[in-house]
RNA sequence: GGUUCCGUGGCCGAGUGGCUAGGCUGAGCUCUGCAAAAGCUCCUACAGCGGUUCGAAUCCGCUCGGAACCUCCA
C-alpha cells in the first residue's frame, strides 16, 4: 500500500471554494505548475512565502510516493506597466533606467531568485521554463485563438475576446466573478484603446520602435501579453489538462482567469483540476509589497539591516515562523513573532540533533504500553495532518511533543528501553524525515569552526577538571567568561558538557 | 460600488457542531554545587447582538472592525 494510499490527501480547491480529496489524474503522478517570479527585480520576503508554500506542497507529495513534475517559470518579459497604448514591458524599462540589456536584468534577477531559494532550502522545480523561450509556442496558440473566434487583431496587437468566450463558457469561474460587473468596474476605455472591451486582454501586444525587447510575429514585431506564457508552459510540459495550478492569492484575478479562459478557448477543455493559492505576507495588517513601500530582502531580514527589524533572523528561524501559519490564511510579520519562532525552532533544532545520535539500548526491558499506545500515534498524526491540506502548523505542534519526548529520552536513557526497538526506529526515522524532507527545517549546526571547536573543548576539559576538584570558582569563571563571549556552556547529567553558540 | 476573506487567551497562531492545538511570554516547582538546558504545573480565549440545535469559537442573520482583488504584484 502506498503512503497516499493510506493517508489521502485532502486539499482546498479555489475553484470550488472547498475542500476536497486529491484525486490524480494519473495514479501514481501529480502534474503540478506554480506562476514563478517576474526577473524585473529583487524577490521580497512576501514572494519567498509563495514559493514557500508550494515548495512544502511538492516536498509532501513526494514523500507520500508520488511522482511529482513540478514547473515553475521565469518571467522575463511581457507583464505589462500599463495598458495603455504604449503599454511597456517591466523589463524593458528597468533595462533602459539602468542602461542594460534586457537579458542582463533578466540574468542578475533570475541568480538573486536563485540565490534566495537556496537559503530558505526550497528545493528546484522539476522544469523552469522562462517565458522568452517559449515565443514560438504563445504566437502559435495566439493564431489558434484568432482561427477559433476568440481573439482578434488590431493594428498588429491582438486581444482575447472575453465576451465571446463567455458565451459558452463562464469568464469570472475562479474569482467568483461575472462579467457584466467587470464590465461595469474598473477604468473605462479611453479614446486611444484599440480593445473592443475594457475587459479584454493581450495576447501580443504591438512593440513601438523604442521597444528593446520585441520579435518578429505575423502581426508585426512585437511581445507576447501578461498571460499567455503561463498556458503555454504548463501545457506544454504538463498536458492540456493537469493535477495542481498555484500562485499566489494576488494572481487569481485576473491572471488566472484569464488563463482559464485561454486555455479552455483554445483546447476546449478546462485546464486545471485543482487551483491552489497561498496568501500573503502582511506587515502591521497589510499586504507586503513593493509600492506600498513595506517589503524587504531576504538578506535585510538575515543581517537584520532594515529599519524594520530589531535585529537579523537566520533563514531557518524565518521558514519555521512561516510554517507555523497555514498557507492559505494571511500571515502577519513582527519582530516579536520572530523571536518567538527563533526560540521555538531551536527547540525542535536540538532535538533534531539529540535524535539523530540517539540509539536504542537493544536490550528487552519492560515495556512501557503507554509508549506502544502514543508514538505510533504522534507518527500518524504527522502525516495525517499534512494529507489534512498540507497543514503545517498542525503537524509542527505534533513534532513539539516528539522533541519533548525525545528530551526525556536524552536525559533518561534507561526510559529508552521502555521502547519498542522497531517503535522507536521508526520515531526517529519519522521525526527526521517530517524535519528536513517534507518541512525543509534543516539542521542548523550551533558551531561550525573547527578552530574554535578546539579551542572550546579544551576549556571544557579543564571545566571539568575543576568541578571534580570542587574548584567551582574557577569551573565557574571558566563558563562565565565563555558567556560573556557568548558562548554558553551546558552541563549533561552525564557529566558530559557542550555548548552553544549565542547570537 | 462589485467579488472574496478575516476578527481566537499578554503576543503569534491552529481548529470549523460535543473531545488537549502548539509556540513565545509570565508565575511556581523538580533536577543541578550554582547556572544553562530539560522536565512538570498554572494563567484558558473565541469582536458584539440575535437565531438554529440537546449542544456553537465552529452553522444562519444583523452590527462593528480589518484585509485582499477589481491596475503590475507571490
Amino acid at each position: 500500500m502506498k503512503l497516499y494510499e493510506q493517508y489521502p490527501v485532502s486539499l482546498t480547491n479555489s475553484l470550488s471554494g472547498k475542500k476536497e480529496k486529491f484525486e490524480t489524474l494519473a495514479p501514481g503522478f501529480v502534474g503540478m505548475y506554480v506562476c514563478g517570479p517576474t526577473v524585473y527585480n529583487y524577490v521580497h520576503l512576501g514572494n519567498a512565502r509563495t514559493f514557500l508554500s508550494f515548495d512544502i506542497i511538492s516536498r509532501y507529495l513526494r514523500s507520500l510516493g508520488y511522482k511529482v513534475r513540478y514547473v515553475r517559470n521565469i518571467t522575463d518579459v511581457g507583464h505589462l506597466e500599463s495598458d495603455a497604448d504604449e503599454g511597456e514591458d517591466k523589463i524593458g524599462k528597468k533595462a533602459r533606467l539602468e542602461q542594460l540589456e534586457p537579458m542582463e536584468i533578466v540574468k542578475r534577477y533570475t541568480e538573486d531568485f536563485h540565490t534566495v531559494m537556496r537559503h530558505f532550502n526550497i528545493l528546484p522545480p522539476s522544469i523552469e521554463p522562462s517565458a522568452t523561450g517559449h515565443i514560438v509556442e504563445q504566437i502559435n496558440i495566439t493564431k489558434k485563438l484568432i482561427e477559433l473566434g476568440l481573439a482578434y487583431e488590431v493594428n498588429g496587437s491582438v486581444y482575447f475576446d472575453v465576451k465571446k468566450y463567455n458565451q459558452s463558457n463562464h469568464y469570472g469561474i475562479l474569482s467568483g466573478r461575472n462579467i457584466e460587473d467587470l464590465m461595469e468596474s474598473g477604468r473605462d476605455l479611453d479614446s486611444q484603446d484599440e480593445k473592443r472591451e475594457k475587459i479584454d486582454f493581450a495576447l501580443w501586444k504591438k512593440a513601438s520602435p523604442q521597444h528593446i525587447m520585441q520579435w518578429p510575429s505575423p502581426w508585426g514585431e512585437g511581445f507576447p501579453g501578461w498571460h499567455i506564457e503561463c498556458t503555454v508552459m504548463s501545457t506544454k510540459y504538463l498536458g492540456e489538462t493537469f493535477d495542481i495550478h498555484g500562485g499566489g492569492m494576488d494572481l487569481k484575478f485576473p491572471h488566472h482567469e484569464c488563463e482559464i479562459a485561454q486555455a479552455t478557448g483554445a483546447n476546449g477543455k478546462s485546464p486545471v483540476r485543482y487551483w491552489i493559492h497561498s496568501n500573503m505576507l502582511t506587515v502591521n495588517g497589510q499586504k507586503m509589497s513593493k509600492s506600498l513601500g513595506n517589503s524587504f530582502l531576504p538578506s535585510e531580514l538575515f543581517s537584520g539591516s532594515h529599519p524594520l527589524l530589531t535585529r537579523g533572523y537566520s533563514p531557518m528561524t524565518v521558514r519555521f515562523f512561516m510554517l507555523q501559519s497555514h498557507y492559505s490564511s494571511t500571515l502577519d510579520f513582527s519582530n516579536e513573532a520572530l523571536n518567538a519562532a527563533e526560540k521555538g525552532f531551536k527547540k525542535l533544532n536540538n532535538a533534531l540533533t539529540l535524535i539523530k545520535s540517539l540509539e536504542h539500548p537493544r536490550k528487552t526491558s519492560t515495556i512501557n504500553s503507554e509508549f506502544e499506545k502514543n508514538l505510533p500515534g504522534q507518527i500518524d498524526k504527522c502525516f495525517q495532518n499534512m494529507s489534512d491540506d498540507f497543514n503545517t502548523a498542525k503537524t509542527l505542534a505534533v513534532l513539539f511533543e516528539m522533541a519533548s519526548q525525545i528530551n526525556i529520552w536524552t536525559s533518561q536513557k534507561e526510559s529508552l528501553a521502555q521502547v519498542n526497538e522497531e517503535t522507536f526506529e521508526n520515531y526517529k526515522s519519522t521525526y527526521i524525515s517530517m524535519m528536513e524532507e517534507v518541512l525543509g527545517l534543516k539542521e542548523e549546526a550551533n558551531h561550525n569552526n573547527d578552530l574554535l571547536d578546539g579551542a572550546v573543548n579544551v576549556l571544557i576539559g579543564l571545566r571539568k577538571k575543576a568541578r571534580t576538584d570542587k574548584n567551582f570558582a574557577l569551573s565557574d569563571k571558566i563558563r562565565d567568561d565563555l558567556k560573556g563571549i557568548g558562548i554558553q556552556l551546558k552541563d549533561g547529567k552525564d557529566g558530559e558538557m557542550s555548548y552553544e553558540i549565542e547570537k
